[in-house]
DNA sequence: CACACTTGTTAAAGCGCTTTAAGGATACCC
DNA sequence: GGGTATCCTTAAAGCGCTTTAACAAGTGTG
């Protein structure tokens, strides 16, 4: 009988209209071998004419696999918005749906989790989780688990990420070719994120410039904590400085502005993130890029992987940061280009 | 049987544990009335020993109504993040689930909402949906349609919005009362949101100062159209500029300072949306908020309304925008505050 | 023409939960 | 002690789909 109700059509309906089985039906609409030309015509029409979409929830009742990915998001991070983007192209083209969970005041972390296994989906993908890595590898224990963006150790959880050193190592190449030899490294709050980039800056700096010219003076992570910094850049003479980040470089770059001194006229200044800030036309602060395209592809590869059963060990990937040269960074004051 | 498979407790492995029926187990859980002292806490000890979570996909399938609100967002815009965030809340509070399908590259609002039906959500809020008139209404047959944030007559569809109108003309009295008479209006793209902007601008303006005090100059919604526009600032004497937003009036503050202007020492400056950028410390801009919480609470209660047979006549909630004063407006330049 | 093979199709058994109608206790009253 | 009202509890029937195993029907063989 076909359902008399106002509600979306059923497989029912379809196969009824079609003259086929529901099973017939089901098999068609997946695509899936079996079902003939006549059947698979007659099918594709009814369930055409009907509009007929399939109720997901009885769809991942009844299947085995649920081929669903969940990922847990700061809601309010662009840069996570940008991974959201590239996880969900990435998962598509491999045939998985993304099911996010976004983390809000009423929805911390743990709950966010929960919400994600309720949907039943087969791995979690994590973007800068903040839970301990002792919660981690025991959710990882029934389910492959990506940590993205975050550097931690837990047993069974793999992680994506971009090597912060070499973001850091990049700005002092592209500023020492400029012709710069006085960088300063504005730091970031304490933290294993910091200490990366830090030591990073420490060591380009020593390879490209020599061991005494290595500057760095505290910072922060936020605004104001860049335009703090900039008294603290007075005491040497400094061409150039890469920021923690770009809320810190742009702190950076008002505190400048409002010293008088010109960006880059005077002083070069690198961000870190790319942030769509670092893109405003009245900004255009070169930044170095975390590239959300690799990050998110890495990711659900990783959880792929695991679910197809081709790796049984724990990965880390290491991407390589890319270096976006916008208009604050230049030639250094009294010096003309080689 | 207790199910032998490592996956996670069934309902039934519970109730076997409390030895009840799944029934009673069911009831306990959902905290339903029936189920007396002795089987509910005998569920409940079972349901935490095991670590039991319901599949929701069995919950959603077997139950009558889903409970849930599909939710659009462009996962891009730091003000739809604020909104899901207080739709979750609101949400919560009703008993009722959110899921949200973010508009990406790969997925754009027919597909979202597609899925969001997949998932059988009982009603849509689209944050500021692209959908013509003819394809909400069309949607709004079969469910409960609330367009949040954008101003739409479709037969059948709840509209919440803030009253642009109002909004800048909450920035003109404000400028008014702390002495300013020459007040610019930047104006943004064509479009509803301008025109109605605009004209709030013209009526606030010709109420407060007088008939020929009206100055609107060309902008946009990007900060080249805001910085394009200072020149245009010119021509007359201005003290006061109200921009079209935030980040066109983060223009206009760029293009103002190059000039050698201060905000808001020479010229006081107002932008719309509140965002957060508005509140970088170095921005810190005087803006008028559109309420999120407002906004997501009014939304979700429409949508609620509707499912709970509470109204069935369409409804346009129209709210009060705020103005949030920041440091970006003082009293004009050669003059004493009364 | 009986035999094994394909190939196409379907009946029926779930997936894990909710819900309804019916069944058992228990207690209370005449 | 039988009747009945009050509580708890549960068996069983779905929710809408997938999947498995079995079954027709058609194709070649010997």
């Amino acid at each position: 009988m076909p359902s008399t109700r106002s509600s979306r059509p059923r497989l029912a309906d379809v196969a009824a209209r079609a003259g086929v089985s529901t099973a017939t039906a089901s098999l068609v609409l997946r695509g899936r071998p079996g079902p003939g030309r006549r059947a698979r015509q007659a099918v594709l029409d009814a369930s055409h004419e009907l509009g007929y979409r399939a109720d997901r929830s009885a769809s991942l009742l009844a299947r085995r696999r649920t081929q669903l990915l969940g990922v847990s998001m700061d809601v309010r991070s662009p840069f996570h918005a940008e991974l959201i983007e590239e996880i969900h192209a990435a998962a598509d083209g491999l045939g998985y749906d993304v099911v996010v969970s976004p983390l809000t005041r009423t929805h911390d972390e743990r709950r966010v989790v929960e919400t994600l296994l309720d949907s039943r989906c087969e791995a979690l993908l994590l973007l800068a989780p903040g839970l301990s890595a002792a919660q981690l590898t025991d959710l990882a224990q029934d389910r492959p688990v990506v940590a993205v963006g975050r550097p931690v150790t837990a047993p069974g959880v793999d992680v994506v990420r971009v090597a912060d050193d070499r973001g850091v190592a990049l700005a002092v190449e592209h500023l020492v070719a400029l012709g710069h030899r006085d960088i300063a490294f504005v730091d970031g709050p304490s933290g294993t994120i910091s200490t990366l980039r830090r030591s990073g800056y420490r060591r380009a700096v020593r390879r490209l410039v020599g061991p005494d010219a290595v500057h760095v003076v505290p910072g922060g992570a936020t605004e104001d904590k860049g335009a703090a910094a900039v008294s603290l850049l007075r005491g040497r003479p400094v061409s150039a400085a890469i920021a923690f980040n770009d809320r810190c470089a742009l702190g950076v770059l008002d505190g400048l502005r409002r010293d008088g001194r010109s960006v880059p006229g005077d002083i070069s200044l690198v961000g870190y993130d790319d942030t769509p800030l670092a893109r405003l036309g009245t900004i255009d602060l070169t930044s170095v890029s975390q590239t959300p395209g690799e990050m998110g592809a890495a990711a659900v590869r990783a959880a792929v992987e695991r679910l197809e059963g081709a790796r049984s060990h724990d990965v880390e990937v290491l991407l390589e940061p890319v270096l976006v040269v916008r208009g604050s960074t230049g030639p250094p004051p009294n010096r003309t280009m080689p």
